[in-house]
This record gives structure tokens, sequence and C-alpha cells, in this order.
DNA sequence: CGTCGGTCGTAC
DNA sequence: GACGTACGACCGACGT
């Protein structure tokens, strides 16, 4: 006999409430609540996966009031209100729910539960079983031998006997035992001071409810008998509202359950709607990836067509396959393009090929791209143009008209995502995959020039075809969130000069680290020996775990704090600085750290760094990573070289320029204050910056409330701490930690503070307003950052989104300023100044290598172009230094 | 032998 | 649990 087909009904409601109080932090981008939904969606997933079932079905509760209300008003009226935020993710989920194509069905006056029954009935009685998906203990009362139960948050299963196990009663004792007991949940009322022990108990001598009830008055005499009759008609109510209507009207047929695979192009465009990019990947990779025509191009007069096709069009997706990931190392390996959706060409020109197979010559190639790349007629399209752009400029053909890169398009859609990669892109803007490097090349590290032309052609041009396509669906997105001038006059713009600081580069004094890295060795030597000597024994000093076995167990010095994730006690700078009373041990280690930090993060690792054919070091300023806007500086991080300590100004000693130049540095002078002066036009900060007055001295005077003149160096400094604590969204605790009072006192500076610069308080409070209301805060030049936890009842999550909307406009108007002035800049270099070239960007900071004999003209220029990028309503000043080397400049 | 989270420290 | 933004060195646990 064949086994019976198995349904599977889930119950929707249950779980999406389970869901919501297990999964509170998630959400979109732009603040839409979707832990929910997510929750969901994981256990649908995972009964398709586990059950592979046959038939299936998704139940939701009716919408409005059910025949329980009618039958019982209080029903369910202790219910506080919807959450709000779960309310919007029920639409979401019956969204996902018809995009993974699972029947689905509700009906008006009915509980999931009741459809549930029914349909379980229905279904038993046509030779099926039946497998509820659910976490609710109503549904135990359906459990029979055809009939289980599925807990799949808990992965448990209930036949009768598990169900008999669990309550002390069989499921068909359920809804008397229910009825005894009540559910303060759903206001049933049941009977007072039966407990599930007690009911049980009392089933277990009587048959059922009815007669269970008609015996209690000749029961001993008890509190228990007396309730049992007063609350008898309690109990026959509540049962009636724990009873599952097994009459419901719906009919099972079954062809209407059956199950069938979701198709991943009407599944995918729906998760990545709701951002979850997990199961995008799983679904979409399959969908499209690699689907496309996409030809290899080995015959020039081929390319030649398609390049004239390109120029017509006067648009062109171009990707460069290269060596490495460095694009001051690579060299072309091959390149793709691509003018019309769905077609793309991928043209090798430096493969390992196997004997037979052919490619076209590097130089032929390049030399029918050059005048493509160099027509600014042509506008260039493409993923981190920026690397393509280096690539072929060192090859000799630099991309002129770079118009659209998509990975800059989707950072300014959203620059809190932590990929903007083109499988990112991809799947959220075309809900689709791409084939992965891995699976073009055979392995993470493989050169790409040892990728089979099979493999590297639908990988090299669906790249160029992606960015195409994703080209035309974010640049009217770019339009509806007003973000294009940003996008085209700033960022945009921005590409070919970051390429350009990149390829200049900066020297490095080589022979001078290693001198330093020998006289840091010595003294590091003399220090490991000492601590030896200090602990009694040797161990690693770079091991915090070590150290604090050292510190505090051998030693017996005192548990300051924990560390963050409480694994274990912290050894951080403040600890070992508070310990150095203790012990001669933690200074020693201080010292220890500062001279090791700097050996082994520049000392050592920056010469290694230095390019063997430009003997300059050229790190990667990248465009799409702050949440804020600002740049980031990486292989190596140039925008943290020490500056404050001796031997930090001895690295600065070692970054020099060409023979004849001189290093010159441009910082704005305290650009955050200025800014926040004129985006909150508070009237005091105003005035002292205008008149060009210590804005801490000032400050200190109006919170100590003495004149200028009796301000001390310690008024001063905490006055400082003040405003950086404005600038970041300073709370009373971290104050009062900084300046070393108590929490009230702290509290007390801010509210004073507050009070004094009455313009910044008001500032404050519309920004977190306007937050609030439109889940994002924006800059001076309309940069957006979503903000998905201010409204978060977390309050942790909250408080740190609502610094987070304090900080942001200030920090990424600074950026917005900076970057305009750079472009002001280079034009200005360009045109006067072409000997002089700009190296390094350190947030409020541009230095340039400059002939000698140019560097005060160029100086002044410099500085009237940065002074004058933006009128503010106060002005921007920058300080000018030259010399040597950047210490100097400073 | 690589990956990844934790800890620490540098910059603005 | 408690001021913002980054990058990266090192350790040590974990998985292959």
């Amino acid at each position: 006999m064949a086994t019976k087909p198995t349904l599977y009904l889930l119950d929707a409601s249950s779980y999406i409430h389970r869901a919501f109080h297990a999964i509170k932090n998630l959400s979109t981008s732009g603040g839409v609540p979707t832990g929910a939904v997510y929750g969901f969606v994981q256990m649908v997933l995972k009964v398709l996966a586990d059950a592979q079932p046959e038939y299936v079905g998704v139940i939701y509760d009716a919408k409005g009031p059910t025949f329980r209300h009618q039958m019982y008003k209080p029903y369910k009226a202790n219910r506080p209100p919807l959450d709000p935020a779960l309310k919007t993710q029920f639409p979401l989920v019956r969204q996902v729910v018809t995009a993974l194509g699972l029947p689905a069905m509700e009906m008006e006056g009915y509980e999931a539960d009741d459809l549930m029954a029914t349909l379980a009935r229905q279904a038993e009685e046509q030779g099926y079983k039946v497998v509820l998906v659910s976490g609710d203990k109503d549904l135990y009362q359906l459990v029979d031998d055809n009939v289980t139960l599925w807990d799949t948050m808990k992965d448990l299963r209930y036949g009768p006997a598990e169900v008999k196990d669990k309550l002390g009663v069989g499921p068909e004792r359920v809804v008397d035992f229910q009825a005894l007991t009540g559910d303060s949940a759903d206001n049933i009322p049941g009977v007072p001071g039966v407990g599930p022990k007690k009911a049980a108990k009392l089933l277990e001598d009587h048959q059922d409810l009815e007669d269970l009830l008609t015996a209690a008055p000749d029961m001993k005499k008890s509190k228990m008998r007396e309730n049992l009759i007063a609350h008898a008609d309690d109990a026959r109510m509540s049962w009636k509202l724990a009873k599952l209507a097994t009459d419901a009207p719906v009919k099972f047929v079954p062809e209407a359950f059956r199950f069938e695979e979701p198709d991943p192009e009407v599944l995918t465009p729906v998760l990545a709607q709701l951002e979850f990019s997990s199961l995008v990947k799983q679904f979409a990779p399959e969908a499209k990836k690699g689907e496309g025509d996409y030809r290899l191009v080995t015959d020039p007069a081929e390319l030649k067509k398609i390049i004239a096709q390109a120029e017509k069009k006067g648009r062109v997706s171009i990707d460069t396959e290269t060596t490495s990931i460095d694009a001051m190392e690579a060299e072309l390996v091959g390149f793709s393009l691509c003018c019309k959706s769905a077609e793309a060409v991928y043209v090798p020109v430096g493969h390992q090929l196997p004997d037979g197979e052919k490619q076209m010559a590097r130089d032929e190639a390049l030399k029918l791209l050059k005048p493509l790349c160099a027509d600014a007629k042509v506008a260039k399209v493409g993923q981190n143009l920026k690397y393509d752009h280096i690539v072929l400029t060192r090859a000799g053909a630099p991309l002129k008209n770079i118009a659209f890169d998509t990975m800059v398009a989707s950072y300014l859609l959203n620059p809190g995502k932590t990929s903007h990669g083109l499988a990112a892109i991809a799947a959220e803007f075309l809900g689709r995959g791409v084939i992965s490097y891995e699976e073009a090349t055979g392995g993470k590290n493989q050169s790409f020039a040892f990728a089979s032309l099979d493999q590297a052609t639908p990988y090299a041009a669906e790249d160029a075809d992606v960015a195409w396509q994703a080209s035309e669906v974010l640049e009217p997105r770019l339009e509806e969130a007003g973000l294009e001038p940003l996008f085209t006059d700033l960022e945009m713009p921005l590409v070919p000069l970051l390429a350009q600081l990149e390829m200049n580069g900066v020297k490095l004094d080589v022979p001078a680290l290693n001198d330093l890295s020998k006289e840091l060795a010595e003294q590091l030597a003399r220090i490991e020996d000492t601590c030896y000597k200090l602990a009694g024994h040797k161990f690693n000093l770079n091991s915090p775990s070590q150290l604090a076995k050292v510190l505090f167990e051998e030693l017996g010095l005192t548990q300051v704090k924990k560390t963050k994730k409480k694994t274990g006690y912290s050894t951080d700078v403040t600890v070992l600085t508070i310990l150095a009373a203790e012990h001669p041990l933690p200074a020693e280690v201080l010292n220890y750290r500062t001279l090791t930090k700097i050996k082994g993060t520049y000392v050592d690792t920056l010469p290694a760094l230095v390019h063997p054919e430009t003997g300059r070091v050229h790190t990667s300023f990248n465009q799409a990573v702050t949440a804020t806007g600002r740049l980031s500086s990486s292989d190596p991080n140039l925008q943290n070289i020490p500056v404050r300590s001796d031997l930090g100004l001895r690295i600065r000693e070692c970054f020099v320029p060409e023979a004849g130049r001189l290093m010159l540095s441009a910082d704005y002078s305290q650009i955050e204050l200025r800014v926040l002066a004129h985006l909150s036009q508070d009237p005091l900060l105003l005035q002292d910056l205008s008149q060009g007055l210590d804005v801490h001295t000032q400050t200190a005077s109006r919170l100590f409330e003495v004149e200028p003149g009796e301000v001390t160096k310690a008024m001063r400094a905490r006055a400082k701490t003040v405003n950086f604590g404005v600038l970041y969204g300073m709370s009373a605790f971290r104050l009062a930690r900084e300046q070393g009072v108590s929490n009230s006192e702290a509290q007390e500076i801010i509210s004073k503070y507050l009070g004094r610069y009455a313009g910044i308080a008001a500032f404050q409070q519309a920004n977190l307003a306007g937050a609030r209301d439109k889940g994002y805060v924006t800059t001076l030049l309309g940069r957006r950052r979503f903000l998905p936890t201010i409204n978060s009842s977390d309050r942790v999550a909250r408080e740190a989104a609502e610094r987070v909307a304090l900080n942001t406009p200030i920090q990424g108007t600074a950026a917005d300023l900076i970057k305009l002035a750079m472009l002001k800049v280079q034009a200005m270099l360009d045109a006067e100044h072409p000997d002089a070239l700009m190296i390094l960007q350190v947030h409020d900071e541009l230095v340039f290598e400059v002939p000698e004999k140019q560097v005060e003209p160029f100086a002044e220029r410099v500085r009237s172009e940065m002074e004058g990028v933006y009128r503010l309503a106060v002005e921007l000043k920058v300080d000018l230094g030259w010399g040597a080397n950047w210490a100097e400049a400073h």
C-alpha cells in the first residue's frame, strides 16, 4: 500500500508573532522593520527543505473580528494594541508568500486555527496525513494518529503520546483542559485556581468537562469545589472558545494545495526589496547568472565593429580583467565592453592559453580601444571605475568622461550598506546573481591570466553587462532621492581625481625608516627583558590574555574593568595607566605597546609597500566605504599616520618630496565647529569663530562663568572635551568618565552648555525630529544616511542612532566640503601649477608636493580655493605649512 | 593553513 | 550600556 500523502499547514500568525519578538533589530536601510518577515521566511524555508512537502498551505487569521468575538465580547480584549512595527509586516509576509508561490487561505470571521482544523479533518477523511506547523498550543486538540503538530522553532513534533506527556491529558481532552485552565493572553476565564496540573488531575478522574462539572457538587468541600460550581458557566463558555471550528466554510481540494518550486525571477526582487541579501543569494545565483549574449572576441575586425557601435551609442560599459586587485600592480589580461542590455563581449589579451587557442595581441587591442577610452563624447559606465581607469592609464589608454560608477551610485543611495560590490548591486537592483570570481578562475587567489577563455568570457562579459543594466536602474533612483547633483557634480568627478592621487603616490625616506626600525628594536629588546624580570617569567607581551593573567592572577593587581565582550579583564591604556601606581610592569607594557604599534604598523610595514617602478607608496582612497561620506584609505592606510607623539613625528619626517620639491600641507581649521556654527546658526558660536576667538576658551568662560582672561588651562581642556562631545552626540556618562566628574555633574555641564548655546540645542532637536520623521539625516550637499533604529523600542539601539543623527550632518558636511575643495584645487593645479601634485587627503587636510620655487604663490592659491569652496555663515579658514617633509609641513 | 571574532591603538 | 568615522596588527579559537 502506498504511503499516505502529507499535507503541511503553516500557521502564519503564530510564526509572525514569535519571530517579531525573537528578531527585534532587523530592518531595511529605509527603516522598514522586517524581523518578523525574516523569521517567518526562515520557518517556511526550513519546512520546505526538511519536509519537501507535496501539499502545503499557509493559513492566515481573518483581518477583522471572528465568531468568538460575537460569542464572547471580552475575547482577546486585554491584548495591547498591535505594535506598529509588527502591523506593517503582515502585508510584507503576504507578499513573500505570494512570491514563493505558496497556496494560502484566509476566511472572514475565522482564525487560522479554525481553518487548519477544518482542513485537517477534511484532508484526513480523504486519506491524507496532516502536519500542522505552528507553535500554538490551541492546536494540540487536533492531534491524532494522522495529524501531528510541528513546532519548528523548538523542533518538536507532537503526536498523541507527546501531547499527553506535555499536558497530562490526551488530545481528545485538550479542549476540556483549556476550558478549565483558561488563557490569560486571549482573556479566556477558565476556572480560578485551576492550573495545568490540577486540570490534568481532574480530567483523569472524570470523562470530560461536563461530567466534571456535574459531579462537582458531590466533591468534598474545598475551595476547588466552590470554584467549579461558581464558575461552571465560565468553564462552559471557555470550552466553546477553545474548541476549534471544524465546519468553517472552506473546502480541501488537494490540487489547490500542491506545492510548486518558487520561481526565482518572481521571488528574488521581493527578497531584494526586503534586503534579505543572504536569501537573495540563495535563490538568485542560479536564476539568471551568466545569462546573456556573451561573446568571446579575438578578431580585430570584430572589435572594431563593437567599438563603432559604442561610439554611435555615446555610452559604453567597460570592465578590465587583470592579474591583481591592486590597481597599481595589475597587468591587463582582458577587457569587456557592453553598450546594450544583455549583450557584451570579452576581449582576452593576456591569458596563459593552451596551444591552439588564440587571443588578441595586447598592443593591437589597446590601440583599437584607446580612441574609445579617450573619446569624451562617449560616457563611460562601470563598477569601481577608479580601478579600471588606473589600469588603463598605466596601459596607455586613460578614460575620459567617467560618467557612471555603479559602486558610487549604490553608495550614495545608501552609504550604510556593508557592500557595494557588483554581486550585491546585481542582487539588490536587478534581482539576479553573477558568476563569482572563484567560479571563473577556479580559486580565490588564482590569477585571472590562468582562467580558461570559456570560463572567463561569461564572467567578464557579465560584469560589463550587469554594470550597464544596473546603471539604468540606479540613475532614476538617484534622481528620485535628489542625489543626482551630488553624484554628477561631486562624486563622479572625484573618481579620476582619486585615481590621480593614488597614481601620484608619496615618497618615503626608506633608509631613515630602516634606521628607526633598528633603534626601536633595541629599545624593545630592553623593555621586553625588564617586563619578563618584573613578571618573573617570559610571556607573550602582545597577547592581552597572557598579560591579563600575569597582571591579575600572578601579581594580583586590581581588576579595573572587563573587556567589552566580557571575555576577560581589560588591559587597555586606561587600565594600565591606573595600574602604573601599583606596580612598575604596567608602565613598561604601555611603553612596549606604543613602540611595537609604531614599529609594526608603520616603520616596518611602509617600506614593504614601496612600488618597485615608481619608488613611491600608493595608497587606495576608497570612495564607497564610510557611512558619513568621508573617504577612507587602505593598503596602506595613510590617514592614521601618527602625529601627536614625538615618535609619530619621526614617522612623518619619513614622508618626503622628490629633490627640488617641498611638502605642503593645507588643513581646514576647526572645520567641524564651523560646520556646526553654519548648520545651527548659533549666535555665540558664529560670533566666536568670525571674530577669530579661541572657541574652547570662550566655551570655558561660559561654562565656568569667568572672564575669558581668567580661563585656566584645565578649564579650557574640559571645555574642549565638551565641544567635541557636542560634535559626537555626547552622553553624560561619557563626559563624566572623560572629565572625572560624577554623572550628575556631567549632566549639569551639558544642560548649561545647551542653555547657553541655544542655537545648538535647537539644531539638535530639529535634527532629531527630522531623523525620526524621515528615517534619515542629510548633509549640506544632500548626502543621506539612513537610521533604521532611530524609532526603535530598543533604547540602546535608538540612542546610538540619535548620536549618529547628531554627528553625521556635521562630519558628512565637512566631508562634502573637502571633496568639493579637492575638485577646485585640482582644477587650479591643472590650469596654473601643472608641476604640483596632490598626494594625500586626511579628512580636513590636503597634502601636496610642489616645486620649491612655486611654493609661496601656490600655497596662497590653495588657500583661496579651499577657503572659497562654499559660502557658509562663517568663513572657512585654512592653515598652511611647508617643509622638507610631512612633519615640517605642519 | 586560512578565516574570523576579539582586543587594542592610530588618525580626524 | 552609555560621544562620531575609519584601518589594521596581533592573538587565539575554529575549521579544513
